[in-house]
DNA sequence: CAAGTGATTAGC
DNA sequence: CTAATCACTTGC
């Protein structure tokens, strides 16, 4: 399968992309090149200079925000807790800080890699949260800025993509940004049990 | 339900 | 410089 091409990432709204996203494969290679890689069943938009949510409120320009501000088609991983990573999709022109956060993926290829990593744990919460993911799949601050179109991750078309709905509610953990925390810009798979509680 | 954890940020 | 916050997870 092939990669998804820089144009997906910006020749379309953020919001469309977040749901275009469901379904498609995420792919991490291994340093052996085995394949990681899990469905995509959970997404949330953050848009730029007007969601209070976003990181990019106000066009706020930091070290950590900088990558926000590339071209679509790029990883933005940032730490948060004092242990997890979250891994985003940057979307858009340059200049236009838009991502799409990744909050929860099926399980695909190298489900012993994943195992390994996240120790001894049932399979539905292998990947089953943005933190959890990324473990799995060994995304740390190093993959910040990578290119979606290149070799360390990436996202293609899922061959046996099984049609799902797709429905959408608030996102998460974000109380403080007033009327945009109510927003409907997370979507996931109708009925997916790895989609986040 | 609450603690844990440390980078990041805003505010002196 | 210091202190508060945080796009979460786990274990009590």
């Amino acid at each position: 399968m092939d990669k998804l091409a820089r144009k997906f990432y910006t020749c379309s709204d953020t919001v469309l992309i977040a749901r275009e996203l469901l379904g498609k494969l995420l792919v991490v290679p291994d340093f052996d090149g085995k394949r990681v890689s899990g469905i995509i069943a959970e997404t949330e938009a953050y848009l730029g200079l007007e969601d209070k949510a976003a990181h990019s409120h106000l066009g706020r320009r930091t070290k950590r925000t900088e990558i926000m501000y590339a071209k679509g088609g790029v990883a933005y991983v940032f730490f948060v807790y004092g242990m997890y990573f979250q891994f985003n999709v940057v979307t858009g022109d340059e200049g236009s800080p838009h991502a799409i956060l990744i909050r929860a993926v099926e399980p695909c290829e190298g489900i012993d890699i994943m195992r390994k990593r996240r120790g001894t744990m049932p399979d539905k919460n292998l990947t089953s949260g943005p933190g959890k993911l990324a473990i799995a799949f060994g995304i740390d601050k190093s993959f910040n800025g990578a290119d979606l179109c290149g070799e360390r991750v990436w996202i293609e078309e899922s061959a046996n993509q099984t049609p799902a709905e797709i429905v959408c509610g608030s996102r998460v953990g974000i109380d403080y940004a007033e009327e945009w925390a109510e927003k409907p810009l997370r979507f996931w798979l109708k009925g997916n049990s790895f989609v986040s509680k």
